[in-house]
Formats: C-alpha cells, structure tokens, sequence
DNA sequence: TGTACATCAGTGAACGCGCGTTCACTGATGTAC
DNA sequence: TGTACATCAGTGAACGCGCGTTCACTGATGTAC
C-alpha cells in the first residue's frame, strides 16, 4: 500500500520527502484531483462539498483540513496550479514557433491541443471565471491579464507593428486572446473526440486572427491620427 | 394588503385576471425578483437554495411549488426572461438608428446604458452561461447565437459588404458579439456608479469594432480567394 | 545501531443546521344555479 | 342578487439527509540521544 520512499536527507533540491511527506502530498494531490473530477460534469465549483471532495479523494471529511483551511483555499490552489501549467505551455509553445511560415495556424493548433490534454483545468477556469468568488474571479482575470500583455510584447516585435503605441498592442492582443478564450470555451462544449468539429474551431480561430491582423494593417496610429483627421474633415472612420 | 383589482372578465387581451390570478402573478414575479437579487452577490443560481429564494419573496418554500416544479424551472424562466427582454431592446435599437451618422458609438452606447439598467439579468446570464446545468446553458447560447444571426442579417445590407457570403458575414457577427459580451463582463463587474470607467469600456468597445470593419474592407471575399491565390504564391495573409 | 519520545496525517463519532419534499390544512376567490 | 359548493394559492408541521466543523483518538513516521 504504501510505496516506499527514497531513504532521508537525500542531497536533492526538494528539501525534506522522507515517506510521510510523500505521503501527505499524495493526499494532497488527490484532493485536487477529486476537485476537478467533481466539477467535470453538470456541478460548478461552489456546488460542490468538502464532504464529496473527501470521499472522491478516498479519505475521511476532516482528512481534508490538513491539506485546506476550507473549500475556497482549494479553489485557489486550482486556480494557481491551472494558470502555472497554462502559463507553461505558452512559454515552450513561444519558444518553438520561431520557424515562422504558418505561426497563426500552428499556435492556434498546439493551443487547442493542450487545451483538450488540460480539459480538467480549462473546465475550471470557464466555470470560475464568472461563477467564482471575488478572489478566485480577480486571480484568473489577472491571468488572463497577463497573457495579453505577454502577447502585446511578443507582437512590438514584429517589423508591421513597431507603429504602435503599447496601448494600441494591448488593444490588438486583447481582441485576440479574447477570441482564442471564447474560442476554447466553444471547444469545452464540444463532445470529446469530435476531432472534425475541433478543426472547424481551429479554422474559425485563424480566420478570426487573421481578421484582426487586416485591420490592425488599417488602424491609423494615435500617433498620426491627428494630422490626418485634421486633412479630411469628413468621418473617416468607415472608409473601405 | 390585497391591492383590489378590477372586476372579472374584462374585454382585455388578458383572459381570466381576477383577484387570485393577480396575486399568483405577484408571488411568481416576487420568486423570480428574490432569485435575481441573491444572484447579485457572490453566489451563482445553483448555490441558491429553494428556501432562500422563498424566504426572499416572504412566502413559505411550499408554495414555490405552486409556480415551479423546482429550482431548474425557475432558472430556464429567468433565461427567457433575460433574453426576451435583451432581445426587445436590440428590436428598438435596431428601428431607432436609421441615421448612422456615428451609428457604431450610438449603439454601444445605448447598450452598455441598457446593461446597466438590467444588471441583474446580466449577472444572471454571465454566471450561467458556463456555471448553469446543460438545458440553461445551451439556452443562453442560442440566444446569443440569435444575435448574431440578427446583426449578420443587418451588415449584409450595408453596401460595402455586400460581396461575402453568409459564413463570412456570420463570422464577422459573430466577432462583434463575442467581443459585446466581453466587454459586458467587464462592465459588471465594475462597481457601480463609476462613469469614467463605463466611458473608457465605450470607446475601448468602439476601437475593437471599428478594428473589425477595418478589417473586413481587407478582407478578400472566399468567391475571389482561389483566383489571387493563383496570381501570387507568396503567403497573402500578413501583407501590410 | 537501538531505544524512547514527539510529531502529525488520517480516523470516527458526534453536533446542530438548512436543505428539498410530503402532507393535510385553511380560507379567500371563483362558479353554478 | 343570494346561496351553496369547488378551486387552489399559500400555510405549517414533519421527515430524513448531507452538510461543515469539533473533538479525542491512533499508529506510522521522524528525531534525539
């Protein structure tokens, strides 16, 4: 039952995991893992009890306060631990699109896939990020936060873009982050497996983004807009 | 108490709203308003409970069965409640701006105005749209998928967008809704009263739609793809 | 290495509470004559 | 119009249940000597 651990005091990073330690954490773990089964199906987050989590997790109700103060700290616990993961992903997923021939269609393809790897966590977030309590919501909206701005400053970079101002850039990675989050919300719902169906998602998605490259090509820069209305008194807002 | 209604049998549209009838319509709209107004705080529909909500509507839990099944029927009359009254706006809206002028501004901002008069609903929608059972989401969604239709149907007259298919314009709906309903959730979850803030969600929404037609004046409509194609094999898409 | 004590993850009984739902009821409103 | 009966929205008591949390506990693991 109990898998025996490496003796004490090994010289590793991880300071301490004599077979207690290993012991606690995988309870721990498994708590969090009966969290995110639990919310798998028709239940949200704060619709299920302390009581169901223990019980998935195969340990008895009052086990669960020696991992959690209450149901809330495991929520940002899942919180965390799916932001850090996704955070992961972008950071690798940036690192190897360098090759930059098909980059719209290759990051919207590894994305959806890792969110269909990670379909527990982004359950979570969907769920939370309006059903949430106030700290839960504010802690993903922040993360999301940041990845607009991650995306803003890979975007600067780009030699058609150096125009704008950051305001701008955070404007444009808004839009698209904001897709690529409805985009992922559309995919929960779709039936597992249904891989024509995830194509067709992925497909929207590059039409959408490259829709907005089109136009961030078009946006006149704060910087020379000025100038320009001043020459064309005439709304030149929707001129095709 | 009992407010004295007029008498039986009125030539009205209404048939049959005697005495009794006007106060089951009461306790129903006072069940209906007392699960709204639980929803404004930090609790979603399905952590509501029957009682609470009977409670909040001075009545006794039993007599909530008289007006619902239970609290899954209430919520898919608070769907179609929302919705229908969303609707209704959008129907006036849509009459009420012919001159089009500054139409985009114009129509943000008798939405937005029109969110914050209907907070609760909104709130409502927005918890639900994920956090809901299958039957209330799926609901939601379609009503949201009608929008767009709606507005796909409006944009096919304008002139300058009168060469995509529907897809293409249903894509282009779909983008303006979708970034509608983003800005909406930031919109509720500003505190109340902070026009500054309602203001600076205005113009962002103004900037991301006009980005939007931006784009699709660069648009290249699916019937000419396949011949441009032919013409430059180079990658088209991100040519500034 | 061996022993004696400390730590602490997980146990199990117990508590008071609000829940959804049942049931028989009451009394104002509606209907038939 | 007046009377006798039917309807039915809302009442109040009662039920069994799962909940979160408390408490004293056990026994394997860790530590000091």
């Amino acid at each position: 039952m109990t898998r025996v651990t490496r003796s004490r005091r090994r010289d590793d990073d991880q300071p301490e995991v004599g077979r207690r330690d290993a012991r606690k954490q995988r309870t721990r773990r498994a708590l969090l893992d009966a969290a995110l089964e639990l919310i798998q199906g028709e239940q949200s987050f704060n619709s299920i009890s302390l009581r169901e989590v223990a019980r998935n997790a195969g340990v008895v109700p009052t086990a669960f306060y020696r991992h959690f103060r209450d149901m809330d700290e495991l929520g940002l616990a899942l919180v965390d631990e799916s932001l850090r993961a996704l955070r992961q992903m972008m950071r690798e997923a940036r690192a190897a699109t360098l090759p930059t021939s098909h980059l719209i269609r290759r990051s919207v393809r590894t994305y959806l896939r890792y969110v269909q790897d990670n379909e527990r966590y982004f359950q979570f977030l969907a769920k939370e990020r309006f059903g949430g309590g106030r700290t839960i919501r504010l802690s993903i909206r922040q993360g999301i936060q940041l990845f607009i701005s991650e995306l803003s400053t890979d975007l600067a970079r780009w030699p058609f873009l150096t125009k704008y101002s950051t305001e701008e850039l955070q404007m444009f990675s808004s839009m698209i982050v904001n897709l690529m989050v409805n985009i992922t919300e559309l995919l929960l719902d779709t039936p597992y497996g249904d891989e024509d169906e995830v194509d067709s998602l992925a497909e929207l998605a590059e039409q959408q983004i490259l829709l907005i490259f089109l136009g961030t090509g078009q946006w006149i820069p704060k910087s020379e807009r000025r100038a320009r209305e001043a020459q064309n008194a005439a709304t030149p807002e929707l001129k095709p």
